[in-house]
DNA sequence: TAAGTATGTTACAGTTTTGTTAAAAATTAA
DNA sequence: TTAATTTTTAACAAAACTGTAACATACTTA
């Protein structure tokens, strides 16, 4: 899925220059000159992270840095601070006030870019990379496609999600639960045995020929890719 | 448990600063002056955050940073890039290379302090290694296994839980009851000499080709690490 | 030294956890 | 709608782990 970055900037120059270079970029970009009417717009476009600036018209962007942070859907949303203010102690704020990062103006796209990755790297490793790789093992989440080796792998939906969520940590075992709570849709209750009957189909569908196991069981705590 | 914070920075002013001010804020803080000696140190001490310097005597930060990187256990510490260099240029190498901050010199300890509240908040809780090493021995707590050397040793939950549990505080004599109490799940009532079989067990397991044995009977008194 | 106490070792039965299969239920595609 | 696919559950099999008892060995002290 495509990375949603939303703005609210009152100058119109500058939410141009950044959303259109984000947009050449890949990311889906929607955008707002004031504060109050943003604070709703971003609700509806639920973006992955938010570009704001400091001083508008309106509300000021530290008011809503912290009225986003009461919210609890969006209280894990990233959240850059965009604002000529250049003072060390104006940055200690913004960032008290639940901001992740701080970039003041004037600035290069470039850098603006190169922390936008940062923080989504960060925050949701899951955004970012478009294939997962672990030794012979690919997945690409553009494609949706798996192969071990040369060889393609068909996997039905969960074996996708599944094998999606263990390559972004090999190693780390995983708790049924933790695989249940990031692999299964919110707010569904399965039987947590479920987990191993699908974690059989994976195994069957990745060891080809006889080719090394991949995944772990880890008794009494789960599982792990290797 | 305290958050431990683990600086490379070769200018002893800045470590002293910035060392001593963390410690005042209740963070454990250790250092190094240079790049190759830091990577080791930082590799044993295991920390929740690291702030690195850009310039340093032998290896730059960014190499360091990359290096970091890819170690899988080392994958999501968070980093600050601590330099002198302002340029935007230079901050974009920063970021890309995998830090995830970045800080001017000169910069009040505020901010420092800001900036390490705010990437804490953000980074994934237990996705930093929190292992435990004694000697050859080590445990890794989020891949759930454990090495004598290089060597990789298989051990049943209860000898896990047991070999964490003396890890912990090696060379503390702890009584039956104190490993007990710690070691199995509370309210359950097993006979004591139990433990004796499975400190047999952990022995048995840990004490491979020859080497040196680890664990000692204190008479009357329980077991400990050496 | 011998008796008494503490620990080492082993085997095994019972328990818990995981693997595997098949069929019912739910979802999606035609 | 029906057909096809996918998901979930349940049931049983297999494997791994646990606690205990029983005996062996080591240490302590009278």
């Amino acid at each position: 899925m495509a990375t949603k970055i939303f703005i609210i900037e009152d100058e119109p120059s500058i939410i141009k220059l950044v959303q259109h270079n984000l947009e050449k970029e890949g990311f889906i970009v929607s955008s707002s000159l004031n504060g109050n009417e943003g604070l709703k717009e971003l609700k509806k476009f639920q973006p992955h992270l938010l570009l704001l600036d400091w001083m508008l018209p309106d509300l000021s962007g530290i008011d809503i840095c912290k009225s986003i942070r009461r919210e609890s859907n969006l209280k894990n949303l990233p959240i850059i601070m965009l604002t000529a203010k250049g003072e060390s102690e104006d940055k200690i704020k913004g960032l008290n006030s639940g901001a992740d990062d701080y970039i003041t103006k004037p600035f290069s796209f470039n850098e603006v870019l190169a922390r936008i990755n940062a923080l989504l790297r960060r925050s949701e490793p899951n955004t970012v990379a478009d294939n997962l790789e672990y030794e012979d093992l690919k997945l690409d989440r553009i494609e949706k496609r798996v192969y071990r080796g040369e060889k393609h792998i068909d996997l039905g939906p969960t074996e996708f999600r599944l094998l999606e969520f263990f390559l972004v940590n090999p190693k780390r075992v995983y708790t049924r639960d933790q695989i249940l709570e990031n692999v299964w849709p919110n707010n569904i209750n399965v039987e947590s045995r479920t987990i191993d009957v699908h974690i059989r189909r994976l195994r069957q569908a990745i060891n080809i020929g006889g080719k090394k196991e991949l995944i772990r069981t880890v008794r009494s705590s789960g599982y792990s890719l290797i």
